[in-house]
DNA sequence: ACCATTTCTTGACGTTCGTCAATTAGAAAC
DNA sequence: GTTTCTAATTGACGAACGTCAAGAAATGGT
């Protein structure tokens, strides 16, 4: 069983919130916490599944590989975020793999586990509907990002989606941007260009990894969200 | 409340199996039925959720529409799939706007109702888990042939999908080609194009809306799925 | 501080795919 | 049957974007 300053960040989690402590217990009990750097592999795609993954901190990447040696980021998520519930609920392969984008704390869930107390804690159940609610409403937008925008809309839409939820006008990139690319569906190139376009426009002001948005109307024109 | 010949049709769906008689009454009274002929519009995106939809027969398209005249197919489903239920879980504006393809039965269950018995109904709240994994998983797969297949490679991945499921070689297109040309990213043209060359490579045979699968292998090459 | 490695940008080029337009094929109405 | 409308195909063209290649910038290690 894990160690103090992990049950702190563990208790800080929605899901915690949601379930109570008793069930949050059950889960904690026999998992195991892993401290990985950045390019650790979590699960593999195509592998059974073994664990359901608690994000504790950092930031994890799901990847999908092509036949070739192209591979695709499908989403990130941060602190907080329930890995691959439906492969261990299914108990069917990984459709993705699990990379470490930020070294990240994991809470390691078996996956024999998980299945029983979800079928036993009915507080379980209805946390995961919500959380899964989420990440499919993610993947919606994601799926329209990708049928119905073009590149720099991407972007501009990636932008302003990232500002809710901050402070300021200040975007920080906390990872190389090519991961951010591929999350986009786009090569680095396209990514650089696309970026050059926005300065170009007066829209945002780079520097380094951050970003500044100048003007937010230009963005949203550029994201496709205004008329004219 | 429905007539007897829905309540078999109702009797039949994966929900009710998993939930039982009780709670499917529950759900199923106080609820309407609607029997909608192709292009009726069961919901609309950006509005506020007032039904979960159940789908008794028929198949219903989730459509999102870009800023412009564009419009996408995300996904499409048919008898058994309960549509948006995240949007109603979460109290969230539809992210798509739900279209029937073929002439459909439909449940429709009151979101205060929904909500309700999902917080009462733990066997409700442990078969929406289980639904939900799966759609997940059809989101996933998607994004992926979205990322890192070609037009023609997710045509060929979409008629395998198909096969499965099916008996012998047949595939049967239940509505007009553009929308399944839409579901999977590309154009009609670039769709007529794919089965073109498909069937000049001879792995398929086409007539009118029927599709004969000649020769797996050579799909599966199309595919992407075998190295050379 | 230096060098080595990785990341990022920029340019040139080719492929893919969407759009436009014209034609053909089917389906439905009368 | 003919007309009419929608669906499907085919060709020509262009825009978007990925790849290749080279160079600049930043990062990390020692």
């Amino acid at each position: 069983m894990p160690q103090s300053s992990t049950l702190t960040l563990v208790r800080e989690t929605e899901l915690a919130h949601r379930v109570g402590e008793a069930v949050m217990m059950r889960l904690v009990n026999g998992s195991v916490v892993q401290i990985l750097p950045p390019r650790a592999v979590l699960f593999e795609e195509g592998a059974e599944p073994e664990f359901v993954h608690l994000v504790l901190s950092g930031r994890v990447g799901l990847v999908a590989s092509g036949g070739t040696a192209q591979e695709a980021v499908i989403e990130i998520f941060g602190a907080g975020s329930l890995l691959v519930v439906p492969a261990v609920i299914l108990s069917l392969p990984y459709l993705v793999s699990g990379v470490v984008l930020a070294e990240s704390r994991i809470l390691l869930i078996r996956a024999d586990l998980f299945r029983q107390v979800l079928d036993d804690e009915p507080t379980l159940a209805r946390a995961v509907v919500d959380m899964q609610a989420q990440h499919w409403r993610l993947l919606i937008e994601q799926i329209k990002d990708l049928k119905l925008r073009d590149a720099p809309q991407r972007l501009a839409q990636w932008l302003l989606r990232e500002l809710e939820g901050q402070v300021g006008h200040l975007i920080q990139i906390s990872e190389p941007k090519r991961g951010v690319a591929r999350r986009l569906g786009m090569s680095p190139e396209s990514f650089s260009r696309a970026i050059a376009a926005l300065e170009e426009g007066g829209a945002i002001r780079v520097d380094r990894r951050s970003i500044t948005v100048v003007r937010r109307s230009a963005l949203e024109r550029a994201a496709g969200l205004l008329s004219a």
